[in-house]
DNA sequence: GTGTATATTGAATTTAAATTCAACGAATAC
DNA sequence: GTATTCGTTGAATTTAAATTCAATATACAC
């Protein structure tokens, strides 16, 4: 293995533990030398793969945003032309609360982007955090259930929002602990659903 | 208005000036300074009425446990006793929702409440916020719904704890700034609603 | 094998923000 | 109207945590 590739994944190895960290514990009151010491490494070493700890949060945001683009350009092109909305957005409820148990990292990521996007975040990586819409993407899939008569009245947009808005204080209960394991996603599908 | 009286009212004041920054900003990113500024006095004066800026956020929570204690005490006696489960809660959210606008600070402490009890806090104020239980209380006035055949199956503690959490999701949406005036409540009642 | 560059450490420094404090002003008591 | 207590200020101090740095070890190039 180059050096190039060893420090790539030790940058790598930092984004994970500092993410697992962020939803853990907050950002605040993770310090550096907890994300040092749950790396195995000293303090000062982090700074030489980072270059603060606010850069470090940013940088785990753009992680997110990259690997958010990539599923939801993935999504667009394959399922999302077969699938019937309500299926769709109900299989991605369902991998989401799949992966709280076994990718955690995954479901980590999602809550942290909800979270760095609202207020009391570091500004720069706030911004990147809401350079990532899936209101736009879901709105779209919530239109179409519309037209088919699946989904209920009201604005599309809001609808999306509304929807992922409570999504997000889930995943946040779930992140905080507490065993959700057994909620069904079709309580969540209710929100949309026509009748 | 006596001295002590003077008092009381400026401490609130202050509660009332930080529990807005709070949610607007943060409790990290909000600064004594800040607060001081917000409420017209010294950055010193802040330390005559409270310690520190931990026992701020405490007393700040204090208050809201005791609002909360206040109003579910009261609707357990009063409201409870007649309205349809359904109808009970709906009203609560459609009032909240016009709280976002009309009293912004109710709004803003239930906000504030949901998210001390979260992890990224100050352990007391976390502990003094998680006392509160609206759990509970609700869990079994859908207890109730289930049995007049209104409310769908399912645990009442999960399905409780999932309704607040959509419902802590929503509200914190609103306060980053969204404008979320339109949404129904409806679309959280189907959450629980049978079919 | 020698030299150069990169990785690593942990203690020293800096920094931002909380907290203290000495001094002044205003209200109340007597 | 003087004394005493409480309210108030803003600058000085402390503190916790981020950040730097000089020193050392390790890997790589030649």
């Amino acid at each position: 293995m180059t050096r190039k590739e060893q420090k790539e994944e030790r940058r790598k190895a930092i984004l994970m533990t500092a993410l697992n960290l962020f939803v853990e514990k907050g950002y605040y009151e993770t310090k550096i030398t907890d994300i040092a010491q749950a790396a195995s490494m000293s303090t000062g070493l982090m700074f030489h793969y980072f270059e603060s700890k606010e850069e470090l949060l940013l940088e785990v945001v753009k992680m997110g945003a990259q690997g958010t683009k990539a599923l939801s350009s993935g999504a667009d092109s394959d399922k999302m032309k077969d699938l019937p909305p309500d299926v769709y957005l109900k299989s991605f409820l369902t991998q989401m609360f799949q992966y709280a148990n076994e990718q955690p990292w995954v479901f980590n990521m999602f809550v942290l982007m909800g979270q760095v996007r609202r207020a009391g975040m570091p500004e720069k990586a706030r911004e990147a955090a809401r350079q990532v819409d899936s209101i736009e993407f879901t709105a779209k899939i919530i239109r179409k259930g519309q037209k088919q008569g699946i989904f209920r009245k009201g604005d599309p947009k809001l609808l999306a929002t509304c929807f992922w808005a409570s999504v997000q204080g889930i995943m946040e209960e779930m992140a905080a602990g507490k065993d959700l394991r057994d909620i069904d996603p079709e309580w969540l599908m209710a929100m949309l659903r026509k009748e």
